[in-house]
DNA sequence: TTTCGTTATATTTAGAAAAATATAACGGCT
DNA sequence: AGCCGTTATATTTTTCTAAATATAACGAAA
């Protein structure tokens, strides 16, 4: 009969979540989304199989990927067209450092999250009305 | 000369930021539009008023309202029609408690993506292309 | 019984965001 | 020169969400 939580839910069913992004001059920098954009480039080559890997549609993730290049004030992404295969994109060192970071204070946060939850007491209903009788 | 940071903005201009919610059955159950609207419903004693007060439609937050109050498991908001009036709605002692519960983590949280904005590094750029002059 | 301002709910309209589509440019190959 | 798959960009269409509108129910009080 101990107390403690199992992992991530009490037992009310509550749980804190939240959502982390880094902030530069035109609102989001980088979120969770941009950077598993940038994963994807590092994985395919390719901006075009990158954006369709995740369901993305080419100009939503151009579009993404352009904002990034702005604010990072270097680019994150190299991108070649022409040439043999049609060209393709890469991370730079910037790109590179850019998921590493993120992925660092993410975790930092998703730590600090699961702490909430763990410390989230018992429901808001406990101890209502105390029934004491008047009428 | 020193590296430490004024307030909460790096000099390369970029800042963490986030957001927090505390997610039940149907998803979000309490987040900070939520709470400034029980707050609201407390300043007012009234949905409509509280929803103009913040120009948001009644629709929507009765619908927010119904939300919170389904999965809080008790109500947070009682409200009453007709009569003096017309009606009215007052905040339950739980929905008391889940304006302060939610202000607690929210500061907490606040707090959190103070500090890690206040450690984080140079831009992504630094170090960049050394230069070593090849052309 | 009528009035009043509210809660409660459905329906319609409008706007914004996302997706789809189209087209041009690129440059190494063949 | 023409082909290819890509980047780059504009335009159109669709979709989803938020807002606006409409209407019924309520119940004390006049």
């Amino acid at each position: 009969m101990k107390n403690n939580t199992p992992q991530g839910m009490k037992k009310n069913g509550l749980k804190w979540r939240g959502r982390l992004w880094l902030e530069g001059e035109e609102g989001t920098f980088l979120g969770y989304g941009r950077v598993v954009l940038l994963e994807r480039i590092r994985e395919h080559g390719s901006l075009a199989r990158a954006a369709h890997s995740m369901e993305m549609s080419y100009k939503h993730a151009w579009d993404l990927l352009a904002s990034m290049n702005r604010q990072a004030g270097c680019k994150l992404v190299e991108a070649s067209r022409g040439g043999k295969g049609g060209g393709g994109a890469r991370l730079t060192p910037a790109g590179e450092r850019a998921i590493a970071v993120f992925q660092e204070y993410h975790a930092r946060f998703q730590g600090v999250l699961q702490e909430m939850t763990e410390k989230l007491g018992p429901g808001l209903c406990a101890m209502e009305k105390p029934e004491d009788g008047q009428g």
